[in-house]
DNA sequence: TTGCCTATGTATAAGTG
DNA sequence: TCACTTATACATAGGCA
């Protein structure tokens, strides 16, 4: 998305590290942001800088989807809401080195496994 | 980032909604996969669809990097590592309804103000 | 619908001063 | 280095089969 184009590999160059993952953080941050506003959505992002330095977003607010996320009992009777009974789908994927055409392909894939309309 | 421009407001067909919330999503999850490999970040996102459902991704893994946003404490002699501790950076912003060039401005303004070169 | 296409809007890598 | 621009790659809204 520039210039040129740049693998999804590690830069080792840490001045380019740098300016890619504030730039890109930002990015996505404004991404979370527009899905919450379009899409009625609730978002929690955390992400850890390189050097260990925290940075986060959340709509509506970070600790209110946190919670609810991990069960946090909301008061009842001291009883506790074990992290077990959650349900959501996660994506662990890791982006391998593909070819831009397989890569598309596998984007869609995943796009596919994700819009089982029972699922929303 | 279409066939035409989008404002960013709350998206009232149900249907263009779904497809949306899916789309983009998977687009975020994309690029905090990608920014996670290029700039070795650890990042958690958490998604609450309009309906409800979680989404999550995580890299390395969602509950590690959540867990460690949480201090929970390793089992240090039962000690409870307090919440407040932490001392991340939040972004809670809101995207207002801007013209493109203000918005392009404040999107700049907030890239400075995380841009000093201590915080990484 | 559902899966895929593509025209166009956006994000961003490198350039510039 | 920093603030800003620009060329290019990428994401995505609506179209279509």
């Amino acid at each position: 998305m520039g210039k040129i184009k740049i693998p999804i590999k590690k830069l080792e160059i840490p001045n380019k590290r740098q300016v890619c993952f504030s730039k890109r953080m930002m990015g996505i941050f404004k991404k979370a942001s527009e899905l919450s506003i379009m899409c009625g959505a609730e978002i929690a992002i955390i992400v850890y800088s390189p050097a260990g330095k925290a940075f986060t977003f959340g709509s509506p607010d970070i600790d209110f989807v946190v919670d609810k996320y991990q069960n946090i009992p909301v008061h009842i009777n001291d009883e506790k809401v074990q992290k077990s009974w959650r349900s959501e789908q996660k994506y662990n994927f890791i982006l391998r080195e593909l070819d831009p055409e397989k890569k598309h392909i596998e984007m869609l894939k995943r796009q596919e496994r994700s819009k089982q309309a029972d699922l929303w």
